[in-house]
DNA sequence: TCGAATTTGTGCGTATGTATC
DNA sequence: GGATACATACGCACAAATTCG
């Protein structure tokens, strides 16, 4: 069948890969459990783990602990404008979703102080205090997005923009809020990675263990200041940034 | 020491890692072996390997075999700008890269058939014909990018810009070479997204498995027709796609 | 309600073969 | 040949979640 010449993990991962995107297993169906694909391909736990771990990176399957693994949806890709065209869409609200979708956002502002990294983003010295506010985004009740974003407080402090979720321009974006207070936003640049996802990311997105994320660097300048800068975590899996870019 | 709930692959992680970012090792610098590290630190190879492991997909090391885990220099960051300023950058050479560093593109094309996703993609049917070229560059002999494009033989077939690397408007552009045969691309969408990289993926860009990629999904329209589709591929660890975008 | 069985997830010791230096 | 890293595979133990009698 298979060139003998791969391993046995390959094999298994091979046949079953076949077998969901043909269709033998239906989306949300649940495979054999490892022991039954232990006897069917006549090899141990660990090259059936192995299998599976395979699909699990290629988001073809999804195990869940003490019930079995299931054939995940792979139709559903949840795609964020990151360019927004005039009067389309709140600040907060990027999410391309189905009709109907609950999108909710929550929230929390503390004081911190700027690490070695995030003082070179902001262009501020080490130490210096900043805002840190935390966002989350969940669409039908399963976070899709986390932010993290920062505010030099030499730039926001003592202003009635503070707290970004709070007071008149709360929800009104950064270049808004930058606005009224008397910085005009003129460059607003994101950066794109992607790399494993920490712990702490997998438990903030409740998924499991092995997930990649996309990272999107986020700058508001305003002249040759950076006003805010943030980190925006999004599951890389079934999500996708879309960029609509100028034609010259 | 550390809490000892910690797992032993997380606790030989964590001091390395510790050592690594401390400067014990140095750049370049290379780890002890793991039958040393094994002795260190009292466990078996299996923790020492999970803690290598861990510190490989954070891009921190690097593992040649029959050689050593080497520290990564992991202030190179390779930026990719993905929008181009008026009158700046030629069409491939998107790598905002050190000076004097050696840029370099092969590519190749031929004759293929739309897949049921492309043919999606490109607007037309399962089986259509499609010019395929395939891209590769590479910075200084390191593959850092590979490149699928495809272009419907309905836009191209029979035209002078058959070949998009071949003739007079090589090397121009996609909206150069449409252009020059009648389409006026109106429409630049990225669609991006991230996933561990196939085997085909990782042995183009020669680096280890279980390398994560950033995937662009590039389409160029023309009115309410896909003239080209590429997808862009991008190892994560020490790249960036670097949008610009408009402020409102 | 409770507990046993099932199932996946995680951790780890061991062993073998291969490629590289 | 020896040392090394790497890939594969086996066996085992326990934890956590779920299912079911």
């Amino acid at each position: 069948m298979e060139e003998p010449g791969q391993p046995a993990y390959a094999r298994v991962a091979d046949v079953l890969r076949h077998e969901i995107t043909s269709g033998v297993w239906p989306v949300g169906g649940k495979l054999p459990s490892i022991a039954q694909l232990e006897a069917r391909f006549g090899v141990s736990e660990q090259p059936v783990r192995a299998a599976l771990r395979l699909l699990l990176g290629e988001g073809l399957v999804e195990g869940r602990a003490g019930s079995g693994t299931f054939v995940r949806d792979r139709g559903a890709v949840l795609r964020f404008a990151r360019t927004r065209r005039p009067g389309q869409g709140g600040p907060l609200s990027s999410a391309d979703v189905p009709e109907g979708a609950r999108v909710a956002w929550s929230h929390s502002t503390e004081r911190a102080f700027a690490t070695a990294a995030l003082a070179g983003r902001l262009g501020i010295d080490l130490g210096d205090p900043v805002q840190q506010t935390r966002y989350r985004c969940t669409v039908d009740g399963a976070p899709v997005q986390l932010v993290n974003s920062w505010e030099p407080l030499a730039v926001v402090g003592g202003t009635g923009v503070l707290l970004p979720e709070d007071g008149p321009l709360c929800g009104a974006g950064v270049p808004a809020r930058m606005a009224a207070i008397g910085f005009t936003v003129t460059r607003l640049v994101e950066e794109v990675g992607a790399r494993p996802a920490s712990k702490a990311e997998v438990e903030g997105l409740r998924r499991a263990a092995g997930l990649v994320v996309l990272v999107v660097e986020r700058s508001h300048w305003a002249g040759a200041r950076v006003v805010e800068t943030a980190d925006i975590v999004i599951p890389g899996d079934g999500h996708r940034l879309v960029y609509e870019l100028p034609v010259q």
